[in-house]
DNA sequence: AAAATAATTTAGGTAAGACTAAATTTAATG
DNA sequence: CATTAAATTTAGTCTTACCTAAATTATTTT
């Protein structure tokens, strides 16, 4: 296929995280994903869509989805960038707040024969140390049945699976609230006024409003 | 200091190499090992000395050497490179062969923490897998006491320190030999004519050409 | 030392990818 | 439905880092 540039790269990256709800990635989303000026992102984006196998389909004003193409090239980045976090922490003790912007760098550098020499090296893991599905080596992304956290109802338990956050603060207060992947929780209370849940996790008791409970997937038991 | 983009990385290690002999790197040899046109290489280096800390010296037709902001920045990225090798090596299973391309991308990409990381985890390691020294941490290079293996002669012992080439078909057939750094040899036959040396290596002998000869560095036992 | 050859530099051009400012299109509101 | 506001696109620049062709300076040969 193509040679993609880093930005090409991260466009793409971009566009699928955005368009995984089903609509298309508006430039204006796109260009504060990127922390670049709109302007230029209808540049790229144009250019992108003019490729010789086009990467990703573009109308004006109407916003941008991956093609085929695009859509394996995004996911060549997302693996890349995920197995990379996974690895990371678990063989130079990043923590999981840490990896993301390591990762970010060392996406774009890393040969084909790198990535299959750290997904075996962990036993090909299916998910990276927020719970995000890793695609397979074939790029094609697992399917995802998790629910949010904030549907979740007094006397539901579930096992957490992935936080939704590259923000190291927040993820710094989740792990001291113990709010990580694979451990059980159990709602205890429910505030149909402000939204917020009360949930169990070992002994401790939490409120958690719905800017956490909309962050954190889980699977119900 | 300066953000230094990944082609300036690229022309200080080149120009460190080059310049490790004592002489200033020619623009044309400058451009030969980094697949540049001359030209570009001129345009460069003139860019490359006008910074806020320049980072070379440079006078027309005279070549180009390193200021001390120039080589800490170029001590940097061999310190990258080089333990990143011995990283790969270590850890992924890579041989001595296949590491060095991997590690030129890679270089530019990690972080300083990264660095650290790995450094610690492979316990503060002198040399990579080729033998090369491996600039210590405040970008110090250690001195090397070595001798190319072409000095050698019937009767002396040594052992090899370092295989000065990045050629994975060279590499091999040295693996293939025994002859890599660690290894114990002994001279046992040299000829004036055409300066061969026949070298042995555990029980086997071998008949080494100059063009091996110069490029193995050992220390005399 | 002059001529030929090799190395180096200048000049002018290109491609990526970003930016600002201005124009335009769509969406929202009265 | 007309008007304002917001989102988007166009147009024109800039920087980085490369290239080719032509001019210049060094070096080597005769």
């Amino acid at each position: 296929m193509m040679k993609t540039s880093t930005s090409t790269q991260d466009y793409l990256k971009r566009i699928y995280e955005l368009t995984e709800c089903g609509e298309p990635a508006s430039t204006n989303d796109l260009a504060r994903e990127l922390n670049i000026k709109p302007a230029s992102v209808t540049g790229m984006i144009q250019k992108l869509a003019a490729e010789k196998p086009a990467l990703v389909e573009y109308q004006k004003h109407q916003g941008v989805t991956l093609t085929t193409s695009g859509k394996r090239a995004a996911l060549e980045v997302i693996r890349h960038h995920r197995l990379l976090e996974a690895w990371l922490v678990q063989t130079l003790g990043y923590s999981w707040d840490e990896v993301h912007e390591e990762a970010e760098r060392l996406e774009h550098a890393i040969s084909e024969d790198f990535e299959r020499r750290i997904a075996a090296a962990l036993g090909h893991p299916t998910r990276d140390p927020h719970g995000e599905l890793i695609p397979t080596e074939d790029l094609k992304m697992p399917a995802d049945d998790s629910t949010p956290l904030s549907a979740l109802r007094p006397n539901q338990s579930a096992t957490i699976q992935r936080v939704i956050s590259q923000d190291p603060d927040l993820l710094r207060h989740l792990e001291s609230l113990g709010l990580i992947p694979g451990i059980q929780i159990e709602v205890t209370e429910y505030s149909s006024f402000d939204n917020n849940l009360t949930v169990k996790v070992g002994k401790k008791q939490n409120v958690l409003g719905l800017n956490i409970t909309t962050k954190i997937f889980v699977e119900i038991l």
